[in-house]
RNA sequence: GGCGGUAUCGUCUAGGGGACUAGGACGGGGCCCUCUCAAGGCCCAAACACGGGUUCGAAUCCCGUUACCGCUACCA
């Protein structure tokens, strides 16, 4: 048996990253298992979804490469099949028409809290003779469609927690609602025709839907349709323990995108949300992760998302990540920066890349990467304050210490790390002075700043040319 | 309130009756490396929610309590 499984969201936003890892298992079970990926659209609520949303959350899935198999599925699109569906079952008598009215029912829910008590439907219209309905109907009367909810107990055997039951008469307020009075679906009943026609054999969703499944399963049963499995995910939270929300800084994936976060280190860390391929395994390639993932390491328990841990885990991804795979992220942000032009960069591809090891590894995101690579990009340096400020302290002696490393690097045979190296560390000792009393203040003169690759690569990456130039200038500041 | 779910370092987790003095990772602290910043290496602090069972033996199994989370719409 081949396995369908579906991601299925609603278009009422971004793509968020709790969905995104849902998206993400759905996918790794796929690609682990043999079957098909699916993307179902659940946009019947017409008044909250938008197009825009359905654009972001196809552009999130695609940007961490989460790609569906199939056509998506808009689940407006099958009002019909569902109309279809609530009236076999008001056929077989599964369902009766109701026609209590809002207020009416919002009077009972209150009554009922007054007294400190669950509120349930009293199945009042279930309870009409067939020609008083028939009546109501042909007068014109509204009526929403309610779901009889047998008598009994209703379990399943979910994939992440182990057997599940509930009581039917402890589902929900009774018998629930399947359609409006403007004749269209409720979620329940939408989802279950949706997966029966899409033949889906596991669903797999966040742990927030696990009270809705009795319902599901009764109305597959009652359709006559077999049960797909279940699987739920547990809940990512914030920091404070609380379901995550924009109170908590970034929750779209799209935000993590424009940070400079790469998708396999999103997919990773958020792989690790719930999930753990045991034997202290941790950082992965997307590949690994299929190869290692078993439904066995699912976790009940839900996650908090935590940044430091995601920014940590780009660190590692970046630093593994080829200079040549990378350059095109580096370069988006060199441009949109204004640091440089893309036909700059490109026009120097070993050089470029030369740079881009060095710096990626002491950065966590690729905006650090941009940040950083503006000494070597940009003709001009920014001096920082606080660098002039400690390693240039003593103006004369830096100046001379300056224009005694100009003239010692000018000199130098050849323009290569170790030379330019055995050139600086003799003037070092000829002054009397560590090396590194004659590196900071150069680190600075060469960009800026007072963090950097190391000295000798940095003058490679400059050349000579423009090595010496900044060291004029340099000189010509401090005079 | 009702129903359901969950419970190991601050955080992510390993663990599935003896291998536990509870392992790894992030973050924190320290040391090493070193021209700076990272990276890397080494070390330290840090947890089995509580109470009962079951058992020769429980982080692991059962029950209860507590806490937290979710659902409780003509939302999805």
């Amino acid at each position: 048996m081949t396995h369908r499984l579906r991601f299925a969201p609603s278009p009422t936003g971004y793509l968020h990253v709790g969905g995104a890892r849902t998206a993400l298992f759905n996918w790794l079970f796929v690609k682990k298992y043999g079957g098909q990926f699916l993307l179902r659209v659940e946009d019947t609520d017409k008044a909250r979804s938008t197009d825009e949303s359905t654009r972001a959350i196809f552009e999130g899935l695609e940007w961490l490469g989460l790609l569906w198999d199939e056509e998506v599925v808009h689940q407006g699109a099958n009002l019909a099949r569902h109309q279809a569906d609530v009236a076999r079952l008001l056929e077989h008598n599964k369902a009766f028409r109701c026609f209590c009215t809002q207020v009416e029912l919002d009077e009972q829910r209150a009554a009922a809290a007054a007294k400190n008590e669950a509120f349930r439907y009293d199945r009042r219209c279930e309870r009409l003779p067939a020609d008083e309905v028939q009546r109501r109907v042909g007068d014109g009367a509204p009526f929403v469609v309610r779901f009889r909810i047998p008598e009994g107990e209703t379990s399943w055997d979910d994939i992440v927690h182990g057997r599940i039951t509930f009581p039917n008469k402890d589902i929900g307020e009774g018998d629930f609602i399947i359609l409006r009075t403007d004749g269209t679906p409720i979620y329940n009943l939408a989802v279950v025709s949706d997966d029966i026609a899409m033949r889906i054999t596991v669903v797999m969703r966040g742990d927030d839907h696990i009270s809705n499944t009795p319902k599901q399963i009764l109305l597959y049963e009652a359709l006559g349709a077999s049960l797909p499995q279940f699987a739920h995910l547990p809940m990512i939270h914030g920091m404070d323990g609380k379901k995550l929300s924009k109170r908590h800084g970034a929750t779209a994936v799209a935000d993590y995108q424009h940070l400079g976060i790469l998708p396999s280190a999103m997919l990773n860390f958020l792989a690790l949300l719930g999930w753990s391929p045991g034997h202290d395994i941790e950082v992965m390639t997307v590949p690994e992760m299929i190869e290692l993932f078993s439904v066995d390491g699912l976790s009940k328990k839900a996650a908090v998302f935590d940044t430091a841990k995601l920014e940590w885990m780009n660190g590692q991804h970046l630093s593994t990540m080829a200079a040549a795979d990378l350059a095109p992220l580096v370069t988006r942000g060199i441009v949109a920066a204004g640091l440089a032009t893309e036909e700059s960069l490109t026009s120097r591809d070993a050089w470029y890349h030369t740079l881009i090891d060095l710096l990626k590894i002491r950065a966590r995101t690729v905006d650090d990467i941009v940040r950083q690579s503006a000494p070597y990009v940009r003709d001009e340096i920014a001096l920082d304050p606080d660098a002039v400020a400690k390693q240039w302290k003593d103006r004369d002696a830096s100046r001379d210490v300056l224009s005694a490393t100009r003239s010692a690097l000018a000199a130098a045979p050849l323009w290569e790390a170790a030379p330019l190296e055995e050139a600086l560390r003799a003037l070092a000792e000829s002054r009397g002075i560590g090396a590194g009393k004659l590196f900071q203040p150069l680190r600075v003169a060469l960009t800026g700043v007072a963090a950097s690759p190391g000295i000798f690569d940095v003058l490679v990456l400059l050349g000579r040319d423009r090595s010496l130039a900044r060291l004029d200038s340099a000189v010509m500041y401090l005079t």
